[in-house]
DNA sequence: ATTAGCACTCGATAACATAGAGTGCTAACA
DNA sequence: TGTTAGCACTCTATGTTATCGAGTGCTAAT
């Protein structure tokens, strides 16, 4: 039922609409592309397609509009993958990504390479730090009220806040209480250190100073305070240069999403397939994205999954491209964060 | 030529245009708001504010709309103050305020607190590092290629970067160089760092490692990159709630601002008196805001200007409400910083 | 199986009519 | 002299109607 010919005129109709933005109609594929049937051969497979749901007409007297189905039929089967040219993918920025010690960073900038290349948003998940293993805990005396905590975990976050202990710490108490907490708290996941430090030192306990005591707690808050949720956004204008957005609902409501950190971090982290994974329209659970599509990648180190990569754009998406770019900015980036931490 | 009674009517159309985004008219006017005139009269009173400029007529057969030159009076010389209720501004939020260390977060917060309070876009700019004291430095090992630095100002400002000296070196001899750093670092302006600190080891220079010299020029790299303008917004979304953003080309417009930092903080900069400034539509400089004001206010720790938090609106703002709530904001915010850091 | 021909549908655009809010001016009035 | 009722006029916003054109499905001929 789905012959050769349907499959090349569906492809044809989704190709077109997604660099139109138009229904497309028999007489407009009969003339731009070389099919060899006449229009109403071509009427005739449409409506076939139609009734095999991969293709709608938004009124009677209009042209088709892929379907979420024939979406998803086109990028599951007849998709084209591209290589991106070495004069788009700015080697030099890549070169430059080698050199930033800090994930956060090299998030950001991959960001705005892959908006930059695919004209949609990206959006990444930071690592949460709650999955790692502490490696270095350091506290810094600021004033007589206040100390910084810097934490190293092992796949390279690194984090800092401010506590206030309230009692006054010199600096070598400080490094004492340093070399205290790294010997005890070295290697344990920050998600489980709370029990586990309370049982390691439960021994021990009542010989802890108030002091240590103290810090202990508000080290364990400044955790806490550190673990929410990390979200960066890159190209969020470019979203408005598609006629999908000239309605200004539809501009708000998606800014809307964009704000709710929440949301998209649900929505983002319920995609942790090997590879990447591509949600279309109605395919997302979340009513706010019921009219987007999603290519997302995960980023991980030994096979953890540490963060999210992700580009939203109308589901009238370049699929194509998108998939090219984010399968090699994502890979690159695998590499990168794999030399690094190994 | 400017009566008691022309003030009456000027100050009627503007407030009831804030209020109502339409033109106002004469016959509006003497129904909504007791002149005991005849919107015959109001109307030749009319005329004469529109000669003088105050107001402007959008078309022949409209009510007439308030001109800068009208928010500038009405502003300058009756505009009514009001004291924020309790019941408003949260005092629990305030007094968690007390509570945090980082000014970043103590900005963040308070312009959740503008936005919320005004219903319009809320801007900060966070403290200029190069403006302060060096009050500490600190070296973290992380692995063998990576140091973390951790720099206090005597303002309280805290910022870390990571740095690659290519050279391994472990936890003591981190602590060792940290120690010299602050020696010979402490107290120095950060803008003029480089050049004081060169003057200073100009005669030992010759015996320090070529290993301090790598880390020496690396922390000079990293307070450059931890220098960029940090700029912080909240309420952004606020603005589509005004009609005046229903134009999808406006509203465009408006975000791109927000995106171009450079000139967000070239334009927030150039307001340095004491107390607030209001900069109302074509009285701005830029292009890009001669449809919007401002409301800026600064905030110093011992009477050097540290940055600036700023409330950016359609013309049509309620500057009575933007001017009270930014007042006493930045008050509090002034108190709080002067009692933390002095 | 393909296709030319044709009647039909429906959105988009333009042309036109109308209502209503507001003005300025004039003349009458206190 | 200041105030006001009355009125003609202006201009936008809104609604109505007509028209155009792209596209369809169906039928009948090839």
């Amino acid at each position: 039922m789905l012959n050769e010919r349907k499959l090349k005129i569906l492809q044809a109709i989704i190709q077109d609409y997604i660099e139109t933005a138009a229904p497309v109609g028999s007489r407009t594929l009969s003339k731009r592309y070389n099919f060899g049937i006449s229009p109403a051969t071509i009427r005739n497979e449409m409506a076939d397609l139609e009734d095999l749901g991969f293709i709608v007409q938004p009124h009677t007297s209009a042209g088709r509009v892929p379907s979420d189905k024939g979406y998803r039929l086109y990028v599951d089967q007849f998709m084209p993958l591209k290589k991106i040219k070495a004069v788009e993918l700015d080697y030099l920025v890549l070169d430059l990504l080698q050199e930033i010690g800090e994930i956060e960073q090299i998030l950001q900038y991959s960001l705005r390479i892959l908006s930059q290349l695919t004209n949609y948003t990206a959006i990444a998940l930071a690592p949460q730090i709650k999955e790692s293993k502490l490696k270095h805990v350091q506290l810094i005396p600021v004033d007589s009220s206040q100390m910084i905590v810097v934490i190293i975990t092992d796949n390279g976050i690194i984090k800092k806040s401010v506590i206030k202990p309230n009692c006054e710490i010199d600096e070598n108490s400080a490094q004492i209480i340093s070399n205290f907490l790294n010997n005890e708290l070295h290697g344990l996941s920050v998600k489980n250190i709370k029990t586990d430090l309370i049982e390691t030192l439960s021994g021990e306990f009542v010989y802890l100073s108030g002091l240590i005591e103290r810090i202990i707690s508000e080290v364990f808050r400044s955790l806490d305070e550190v673990n929410n949720i990390d979200i960066f956004l890159d190209g969020v204008m470019n979203m408005f240069n598609f006629p999908e957005y000239n309605d200004i609902l539809k501009a708000k409501s998606f800014l809307k999403l964009l704000e709710e950190k929440e949301l998209l971090s649900n929505l983002i982290t319920s995609f942790e397939n090997e590879g990447l994974s591509i949600s279309i329209g109605s395919e997302n659970v979340y009513e706010e994205v019921k009219d987007c599509s999603l290519v997302t990648a995960t980023y991980k180190i030994d096979d953890t999954v540490l963060g999210w990569l992700s580009i939203i754009g109308p589901t009238r998406m370049d699929y194509s491209t998108v998939v090219s770019v984010m399968t090699q900015i994502s890979e690159f980036i695998k590499e990168l964060l794999n030399n690094k931490y190994k």
